[in-house]
DNA sequence: TAGATTGTTAATCGATTAACAATC
DNA sequence: TAGATTGTTAATCGATTAACAATC
């Protein structure tokens, strides 16, 4: 009874699929096939087929994908029914321009906790939600946070990581560029926007150096995740 | 004479190996074994040696590997000599963000132009460059580009990939949750915030959905990317 | 039935890892 | 020389892809 495991690869996808599949209904359309699906994504339609069989046979042979019902399948699959409130750590640039993010709302985490530690931040009202202090984290008539964010100087990254798992946030999206351990049982997964930057130059560095030398040298694209 | 070819997964490893081998430097640290390096990193040794060994042989068997050294092949193999200025178009919550986000420059990517269509913004400054119109990218007396940055809204990603290609620009990083494509010789990188919240929100419904059912249920980590 | 499209197989490709000979 | 640590091999694992039988 329990369900198949889902590929790392997999999993980075559906999300993907879940953008394209609410945009078509959004248009109004019912059905999809794995060519069209996979066009819209911008992979192949063999890796949609095979993606969407972890989740089960939820096709019809000769016809396509039900949108709604793969819509309906892929976001109880993320969770994303029972997920909710997400805690932003750090109102820096980076923590005000997500707290202020439509699209964290827009695709189902509405921003419900802010936390800084500068008393000239605490009190203030930023995106409808008033910024408190960090060390009332946790406190018993805070909000409800399934997710943390941490946007910190990545110094405190850690010291905010250990506040988040006493408070009983089970999942953490890390901002910080620092390596951070959790304990067994939390969730941790790391963005680097910087990081972004650099693989981003390797390639197109790889692919133009020799452009003086050589100009009709071949491009090859970079993968993009 | 030409470089060996550096797997995708190890390109996305280096800038890690980087940032580390830059905090080592800072600290006075001159030679580092692959353990250390990999703890530091958060990665097994014999990827760490694996990795490096792309990009030749640069380590002292019994030794370690030198830290100046090391940090400047990493940084010419990712072509952090030659990138320079970054060019952020859209100055919406998370355009404001990326211009002001000291990381960037920190890292060897200066922010050198912002644009927008938005006249109540154009003419004001940030982060010490003024805002320009989207209309006058790839002027001639407009700052030299060699990185553009979409952080507009998805609707409109596709025109300002193509008005950033017909400004010569040959790298982007896209920030617009949509598919956008760019001709072949461009080189374009994704990031999606909000699909990184509904990746962490699997990893986090698999490993607790049967908490209540199960508590002994034995947790497994989300890969870190 | 005929055409279309899924779901699955199997081959291929790329990434990870342990082990250890090479060597400082 | 003895101890330490690299660089590389080879086995394993996971992801991708084309092809096609199943079937709507």
């Amino acid at each position: 009874m329990s369900l198949p495991r889902i590929p790392d690869a997999t999993v980075g996808r559906l999300p993907v699929y879940l953008r394209v599949l609410t945009d078509l209904d959004g248009a109004g359309v019912t059905t999809v096939s794995s060519e069209q699906l996979a066009d819209l994504a911008g992979v192949n339609a063999a890796k949609v087929r095979k993606d969407l069989s972890y989740l089960g046979t939820y096709g019809t042979r000769g016809v396509g994908y039900g949108v709604d019902y793969l819509r309906f399948e892929i976001s109880s699959r993320l969770g994303l029914a029972t997920a909710t409130g997400v805690a932003i750590v750090g109102l820096g640039n980076l923590g005000r321009a997500l707290a202020s993010h439509r699209g964290f709302a827009d695709r189902g985490f509405p921003v419900v906790g802010l936390f800084d530690v500068d008393d000239a931040k605490v009190g203030t009202e930023l995106a409808g939600v008033t910024i408190a202090h960090l060390d009332t984290l946790g406190a018993p008539d805070g909000p409800a946070v399934a997710i943390g964010v941490i946007a910190t100087p990545a110094a405190v990254a850690q010291d905010v990581a250990d506040r988040l798992v006493a408070a009983g946030v089970r999942a953490i999206l890390d901002f910080a560029p620092t390596l951070i351990s959790v304990p067994a049982g939390v969730t941790l997964r790391k963005v680097d926007l910087a990081l972004e930057l650099q693989v981003l130059s390797y390639y197109h560095h790889r692919d133009h150096a020799l452009d003086a030398d050589d100009p009709a040298a071949p491009s090859r694209s970079a993968p993009t995740r």
